[in-house]
DNA sequence: TACTGATAGTCAGCATACTGAGCAATATCG
DNA sequence: CGATATTGCTCAGTATGCTGACTATCAGTA
């Protein structure tokens, strides 16, 4: 009878389920809220101006159906404008507000601190040896999820 | 700008996205509806019969409030019992059904191959070192999270 | 025994995530 | 040009997961 613990699954949704309970405290007791995935958009959004929805999800590997609600809930808290497109209809074109840059710049050592708390437990090398692993099962299984990681 | 590839709870986000995927497609071809959640729930329930929800809920780390609904499923599937205790009246008691045993026993196959798929791209000592890796990673942030695991 | 605190379970509410469907607009090709 | 396919986005439905609150019950103690 194969344990848990022998489940790469399992230690995936275990690991992932404290990195996102780290990053919520972290995050909460500097005084934001703020989820990982509105995080991780609203960095993409300053980083990428005018970028459209699919194009965002690609590039942090969401579904695009799960966007949606997420760039809601950034322009709901003001951080992120939405506007149709000119050259496309369909598309709508995202761009951070000064209150987004504002909040990304604010809560940047908060975001870095999580991440070291995530791994803590581990050494320096170790870190660097499970994210290059994850990185590599990660770059060898993108195409097997609805949301593969899709460059610019 | 550190990239999202340089985060570990962004990767930890990747890989677990990519784990369910693959289970859901291994256990989905096998000709079974059973999500990750509710496989693991049920394995325990079997390896423990007559558990009630909070030591079920410890013993895979999930929130007390989520087996709600994870064995509400299980019972509508008919792969679980769920009954009253009869030392403390709070108590629910979980048993697997013959029809839950049938369940596991055909699914088995596709979680392990599963198992296999998620790490594709490693080497077999690679793939034991990412899990030895997250094993200690987990350990050390058990308690930061709301639903830390809890020995029987 | 009565009071106090802890525990088992559920529920409402919110935020990911996915499936599948659908609409509107654009691209492509005969 | 017109039919067809594709694309961007949204929505309905379902399943995790969490917070916080609530009920019922149990356990320990004054």
């Amino acid at each position: 009878m194969k344990d848990n613990n022998d489940m790469p699954g399992h230690l995936a949704r275990r690991f992932q389920q404290i990195a996102v309970a780290v990053f919520l405290a972290e995050v909460g007791e500097a005084g934001f809220d703020l989820t990982p995935v509105q995080y991780a958009a609203l960095a993409t959004i300053k980083a990428n101006p005018g970028l459209d929805q699919v194009t965002l999800a690609g590039l942090i590997a969401y579904d695009r159906t799960t966007i949606t609600g997420v760039v809601d809930r950034l322009v709901q808290k003001g951080l992120t404008e939405r506007r149709a497109s000119s050259r496309d209809r369909r598309a709508r074109e995202l761009e951070i507000t000064d209150e987004g840059r504002r909040t990304l710049r604010k809560i940047t050592p908060a975001v870095e601190s999580a991440q070291q708390k995530m791994l803590r437990g581990l050494s320096a090398k170790e870190g660097g040896d499970l994210m290059r692993l994850l990185r590599k099962a990660i770059a060898a299984g993108n195409e097997l999820s609805r949301a593969p990681l899709r460059e610019a």
